[in-house]
DNA sequence: GTGACTGATGTCAGCCACAGACATCACCGT
DNA sequence: ACGGTGATGTCTGTGGCTGACATCAGTCAC
């Protein structure tokens, strides 16, 4: 038998994810969450940089999904054909068995500005690293930062879709459908006025 | 002769850049800002909500020129169009004469992800109320998020351009080009492989 | 003109997020 | 057996931030 429970770090965000969610963000303090496992706060803070992140923990996971998307792309994609690619490997981390716990989580992170600040700010690294992996692929400047930026946003409104009521599509779906609209968007201009 | 000093928060503001600039911001407690223009703590966190705060003054003036800039557009233009014209307004905001300013807050941000986690957050809050006055316009979703989103994206990145060193042209005139080169990626696609 | 009212500030006390320093103690390899 | 390792606990401190209350110059009512 081990000394300490193995899998520290998902029960502290297990139980993180059920206080926020019964008793409000403010209102858990880290001490609390980290007694609730049997562990001391001090612990808390050594897994998680502070108290916010232990919401954000798979980010790693989703940008080297969209990494992997952008590489496995064809040479001769444009880069919003690699994001497409992209968008189609990421979405895959999320099936559709798994809508109810991103939903919670959601309704945990709507009610607090510290906490969407934090999410944004996650998504904005996503966004620099696939800018990175398309730089690497020869896209130039403020091309790979813009689409980038674009696959970021896109799956953010696929997303916030993807968890609403009686939604039914998988996220896939939708991201698809977002995409060819931001093509339409910005691409259908009629001529100039 | 008025009971307190005016401008209170500006002199709160200045001091804070002028110390976050030179001792580092973790290295400034909201005490010394506060003490260095001869006020209290308290004082500093009646004026602003949280330290951070102190370098973000100006965001509703940001949103107000694009909001503007989207109701004035003409009736027919497209979602994009409109957009276009907001970022015309906004970028007004920014003549050359305050770019030293604006690079010197820069490199405060730069050097703390705090702090660049609430620029991002200042900068989604912009983007939400484009949306919400694309949607005035009757533009539908996910459209007005996504022009919205993209307004905010082209904005930024010719922010971050127009602060670089050597760089001479204006922000308008930056704006512009990044936007057409959002045209030309998200639109010019080939035919399908 | 005096007294109530207002609004920006100061004072005081306290909570909590977070961090440094050090001890502990099973386990592991040698 | 023994020293190393790594996750944890304990102790202590700092700073961000807040509520409650006092102060006090100007203002307005009467």
């Amino acid at each position: 038998m081990a000394r300490w429970q193995p899998g520290t770090r998902g029960r502290l965000q297990d139980a993180a994810l059920e206080l926020f969610a019964s008793r409000g963000y403010e209102q858990t303090t880290a001490a609390e969450i980290a007694r609730s496992v049997g562990l001391t706060e001090r612990t808390f803070f050594r897994h998680f940089s502070d108290k916010r992140e232990v919401l954000f923990g798979g980010q790693e996971r989703l940008t080297e999904a969209f990494v992997r998307g952008i590489e496995a792309a064809p040479d001769d994609a444009t880069p919003m054909e690699a994001v497409g690619d992209a968008l189609d490997v990421a979405t895959g981390l999320f099936p559709d068995d798994m809508r109810p716990h991103s939903r919670l989580r959601q309704t945990v992170i709507d009610q607090h500005p510290a906490l969407q600040e934090r999410e944004r700010h996650k998504m904005s690294g996503v966004a620099t690293t696939i800018g990175d992996a398309l730089r690497a692929r020869g896209v130039g400047e403020p091309a790979a930062t813009l689409a980038a930026e674009s696959a970021s946003t896109v799956f953010g409104i696929a997303f916030s879709q993807w968890i609403q009521d009686g939604e039914s599509r998988s996220l896939g779906d939708i991201s698809r459908a977002v995409l060819a609209e931001l093509r339409d968007l910005t691409g259908a201009d009629r001529a100039p006025r």
